[in-house]
DNA sequence: CGATACTTGACCATTGTGATCATGTTTGTA
DNA sequence: TACAAACATGATCACAATGGTCAAGTATCG
């Protein structure tokens, strides 16, 4: 599971928005720019993905902005990451594969997948509360 | 843990050479990438980086080629991919980092950590074994 | 000597990532 | 109604990493 620039700020964006809350006046792109310093028409590439895939809503105009659509405690870093288009990063061999190849590639799968399982466990709403509270809290052995 | 091609074709040269062992004549790249259809060229980068770890070594001249000087069972899939220069992965934000990046950065590293532990429990010798049982016409077509 | 085979360093093409720009369209408000 | 705030969209770009190649050189065996 590779972590790029555009989870990481998929997720500092989605925070944010969870932060406000789904009733509240839409937040402006300029005011998540300017408190997490991504630069601007990325994030707004990065909001279009979070729109598509039905976690955020966007309302035009004056007094625009974008909104949280979504259920903080349904939505796991590991849905974001894929949804922004990581990739798995487990070497697909060629066309032939051989025995080797083939018993590596099921060790690189498992790889990937411990990724998973611990981006699977944290949710949105974790983050959320991590943020607004110390850090003293919670889970995590 | 990205896994590139380069890692996967480290480890399938080391199990090659792990086969043939320690003690045996030398063998040649040629025979290697005709084998698993490694590009030459490049899979003679890969072992010279192997041969800087310190885990083969080269035997110039006719009849040269390489022979594996580490215990296959002191190495892990985990040695072999960081040698060969595999990144983390994990997102290192910019300069400033906010408290939200700092709690999503502890995930993006809690994750790598998931996959590096899985990587660290695979020995060389296993693989080696592995191909034995598995597919006798594995090494030797 | 010549064939085999490794050594070294430079080089190249493609892809993905991070980022920017220009030109729209929508909407609240004076 | 006009204007400014704010999102929409598609194109484009610079850069680095990855995967792969080449050429000229050196060592060794027979």
């Amino acid at each position: 599971m590779v972590i790029s620039a555009r989870v990481h700020y998929a997720c500092l964006a989605l925070t944010e928005l969870a932060t406000h809350g789904a009733d509240s006046a839409p937040v402006a792109v300029r005011e998540m720019t300017l408190r997490h310093g991504i630069p601007g028409p990325f994030l707004v590439q990065i909001l279009r993905t979070l729109r598509a895939a039905g976690w955020v809503e966007s309302i035009r105009g004056s007094q625009g902005g974008y909104r949280i659509t979504v259920d903080p405690s349904q939505l796991t870093l590991l849905d974001i990451a894929e949804a922004v288009g990581c990739q798995d990063a487990t070497c697909r061999a060629g066309t032939e594969s051989t025995k080797a190849d083939e018993i590596l590639q099921e060790f690189w799968d498992d790889a990937a997948e411990a990724s998973r399982r611990v981006l699977a466990q944290v949710r949105l709403i974790d983050l959320v509360e991590r943020c607004r509270h110390g850090d003293a809290t919670m889970f995590y052995i």
